[in-house]
DNA sequence: TTTAATTTTATGTTGAACCATTTAATATAT
DNA sequence: ATATATTAAATGGTTCAACATAAAATTAAA
């Protein structure tokens, strides 16, 4: 991977510094990867997650609660939906109890597009295999602490 | 922070998948923190990217370039120069000896706004003072272990 | 030398983040 | 009961990633 080699190459003011910009390719890295398993199902990963969300949910969600659970905080949730209504994926209800909320709903199609991407789970999982069970834990537990600041 | 309430409440399949959510997690953060600090000065990641970049490298470089040296390989840097020079932060010129080129400068007052971000080092920095040095770097052995993958 | 291939930049499109504002519905206060 | 505040969703604007394609200049080939 050449961005590995560039990541050595270059001269860092210090181990954060480099830590930071590590974190940049990694993360960058991991969505090459991960765009790689779902571009063949015209899915992009917001909408991956949206889905399994929703599947996960095992009833319908407004939009605030599918944000909610997200990874990015400030997703725009109701036109990423919107893009799923228009391939059918999900359905959009007006809530009969409160009708400023949205009841979304995974569709049979999205389903059955999650099944089918659930036999990818394991080399999905695979992604990181560089990585031993307990290096895996030792990343979340830094990983956790950095972000464990004050503010 | 709320984010890491979130992760720590969640299940997950296996410490490799938690791994990459964690990646995700800390990414955004790492963003949000970083355009704490340049939102003040209206300036995006990519363009004080690309403004290091230029100042870095103390001669003229094409966007092609800029783009080996920024950390998404895939960026639209054309565009974002175009923004860049719409701030006047830097200057395009056709280059001479090679029509295709074009010969990307910063310019002083680019390299005034870098100044004045300069002083903010400490803190942009700091953002990792979770971290001590050597947790620093196990962090960057693990992530370069995680992507050192043969595909 | 003229044609073909390659390189570099520009442009177009879609998906999405982020920010602000608007609209509709509900809850609260007077 | 009406006015106000709050909440949820939708919408508009800007920036950028990712992908494709076009246009211009250069290089290689015929």
């Amino acid at each position: 991977m050449s961005l590995n080699k560039d990541i050595n190459q270059r001269k860092f003011r210090s181990e954060h510094q480099k830590a930071m910009i590590n974190l940049i390719y990694s993360y960058n890295w991991l969505m090459e990867n991960t765009r790689k398993h779902l571009d063949q199902y015209d899915l992009t990963p917001q909408q991956f997650n949206i889905l399994r969300i929703l599947r996960g949910a095992g009833e319908p969600l407004s939009t605030l609660q599918i944000r909610q659970r997200m990874l990015d905080k400030m997703s725009d949730t109701s036109r990423i939906v919107d893009r799923l209504v228009k391939k059918e994926l999900v359905q959009k209800v007006v809530c009969s109890a409160d009708r400023r909320l949205v009841d979304v709903t995974i569709s049979d199609k999205g389903r059955e597009l999650l099944t089918i991407l659930d036999t990818h789970e394991s080399e999905w999982d695979a992604l990181l295999k560089n990585l031993d069970q307990s290096e895996a834990t030792q990343l979340n537990g830094l990983l956790d602490k950095l972000r464990n600041s004050q503010d």
